[in-house]
DNA sequence: ATGAAAGCGCTAACAG
DNA sequence: CTGTTAGCGCTTTCAT
């Protein structure tokens, strides 16, 4: 880089004006596209940049503008007791490039929610003014308080999640309430009265609505909602499989919806299996998954898709139109889940985790 | 957030200095962890600052004092040309989350590098005094200049690869050179005097390393060096296997060292069965690897282990300690592949590629 | 079409 | 141990 006339190492846009004989504020203007310069004098101003290698400071910019430097990724939740999946960390992030990447954009990410449980703040990015907008990338917890702020804050966002106590939150996310719903409707339209199912994602969002959901088709169908019937269990494969047989250890059930959002198949035969019971035969089964047209368990009387991608992949094309104007928010993205009941080929594959398991 | 004295969302050390009855630069000290503040105001200070959640502006903080908001990382070629894989991303992602998470720090990614070939600039992120420190997360060509103004800015950072042309650069690499020369040297051992050598990376440094370990070996051996017996292919199976039968397609060779980079056993099978060869019966192979104790292909004499993780891996915590100060920059780690002859069983794992393949 | 002045929030340098 | 002043590089506001 060529050092400039007051021999420093940074160009600054005073650095050009002097050169070029103009003010501060002409190369202001020049470096953000706007009108009132010549264009002789914007040509010229141009070059010199060009020339000198002249990068603005986006810290200086972010704050006199409060045009901050990156798209911003958070968790909003410890990685030990959600465990994003590497994969789908991954498949964000290629999302994000595809959307922002040609636009010379800055992806930021908050390392600290992995580390941290106690004093555990998703949102340093905002409240720092280094993100321009935010991806919350994972379901919250119940009691939130956190997403409350960002949402006042007024930076774009979107959460893959909703929230109860945040109705008008922005967010893309997959109705697990109806998903319950559809998947002990199903079995009760199979006949089935007593319908156990294997919850996930205690103490958040996600589990709230499963629960909810189930009661609700039970309501509808008229049978009472008996508490022993549904288990809460977390991403071991030790605990899906305890899960499973302490349900199944009831006699009397019959069919069983796995909403624990594992797709852990070898959990789910373990636990069959310890409580002398075989998938398809003794009971019958409803396997939730993120991944479409893939088996968690071939045995599986049904499927039901929760299209997480696909709920992210539009949460992420509206956060880039509302962060460039287009639209506003906040962003309104809800997939219902779609219950497959074909009965899975040999070569049907097993999903891709959307979270990771511990076996 | 409460709001301050003055009525803005956001509170400055000026709104918390105020409410305490000290002087900005006070609560500076305090953000700063920095001496010189008398143990009770420094408590009804950090008291304060809890209570409203005030959080320093990092694009101020970064002005001022030149502590820039992230740890970066950026790639110093387009993806269509290396296409460094997502698997491979992702893990010098969780690297960096091991070594800086604890920390608090930001991960800044330059996402424009991937989408743009023309005005291609991968050191952004440093000139905009963005980055505090950064990861050139892939090798570089031959007349990087970019990785210049890098080194002469100052700011910690370590390239994943060495470069001829600026011998001081600070990086974790691995010795393309020595591979190259390894791998011949190992057939000639064999009592082969015809090797071929499948290149890649051509135009970029490990391309120019693996020729001129490829001449050296024959040198040594006092083997005239025979421009044919080399080619250079790219990231696609079709081309690997153009590559294998081009060579293959010279009777008299019976020694190839697949130095492509690919890890691409069908493209190797593939080329062999054009040329009508059979791999270990009509000619021997040496394959090169990324990952330890994986093979190419089983048939192969030999496989040559690329350790590029490990080097990574020791970059990334050099470059830690040179950010915190512990040590003094450049890094110069370089690791020497490990030629490996023994015979692979039928369960040794196809490796995890570092770069994405075009079937 | 262009410029002068002020100030964003923070910290370095210096003063007490 | 604490405060004052200045200024980082940029953009806003207002003037010309």
């Amino acid at each position: 880089m060529l050092s400039n006339s007051s021999g420093k190492a940074h160009w600054t846009i005073y650095d050009i004006a002097r050169e070029i004989g103009v003010s501060a504020k002409t190369v202001s203007r020049v470096l953000n596209h706007k009108g009132g310069v010549g264009p002789e004098v914007r040509a010229r101003i141009l070059a010199l940049m060009e020339e000198v290698g002249y990068q603005p400071h986006i810290g200086a910019r972010s704050l006199r503008s409060h045009q901050n430097a990156c798209i911003g990724v958070t968790l909003p939740s410890p990685a030990e007791e959600v465990p994003v999946s590497q994969g789908f960390l991954l498949w964000i992030f290629t999302y994000l490039y595809d959307t922002f990447g040609s636009q010379g954009e800055f992806l930021g990410f908050d390392l600290n929610p992995f580390a941290t449980v106690e004093g555990y703040d998703y949102g340093r990015g905002i409240w720092q003014q280094l993100f321009k907008a935010c991806l919350i990338a994972g379901p919250m917890r119940s009691d939130d308080q956190v997403i409350v702020r960002i949402h006042k804050s007024g930076v774009p966002y979107v959460a893959l999640g909703r929230l109860d106590s945040l109705p008008e939150c922005s967010s893309a996310a997959v109705d697990y309430e109806e998903g319950a719903r559809l998947s002990a409707a199903f079995m009760i339209g199979r006949g089935h009265r007593r319908v156990a199912m294997l919850g996930g994602f205690a103490g958040f969002q996600p589990g709230v609505e499963r629960l909810r959901g189930h009661r609700r088709a039970l309501d509808e169908a008229g049978i009472a909602y008996d508490p022993n019937l549904v288990r809460f269990v977390g991403f071991d494969t030790a605990g899906v499989a305890a899960g499973v047989r302490e349900l199944l250890a009831d006699p009397t059930i019959t069919a069983l919806v796995d909403a624990s959002g594992t797709e852990n198949g070898a959990g789910l035969n373990e636990g069959a299996q310890q409580a002398g019971r075989v998938i398809g035969r003794d009971f019958e089964l409803v396997s939730w998954t993120y991944a479409h047209n893939a088996a968690v368990v071939r045995e599986a009387t049904a499927h039901l898709w929760l299209p997480v991608r696909e709920a992210a992949a539009q949460g992420i094309e509206q956060l880039a139109e509302w962060l460039q104007g287009r639209r506003e928010g906040p962003i309104k993205v809800l997939h219902t889940p779609v219950l497959d009941d074909r009965a899975k080929e040999h070569e049907v594959p097993t999903p891709r985790r959307l979270f990771d398991v511990k076996d």
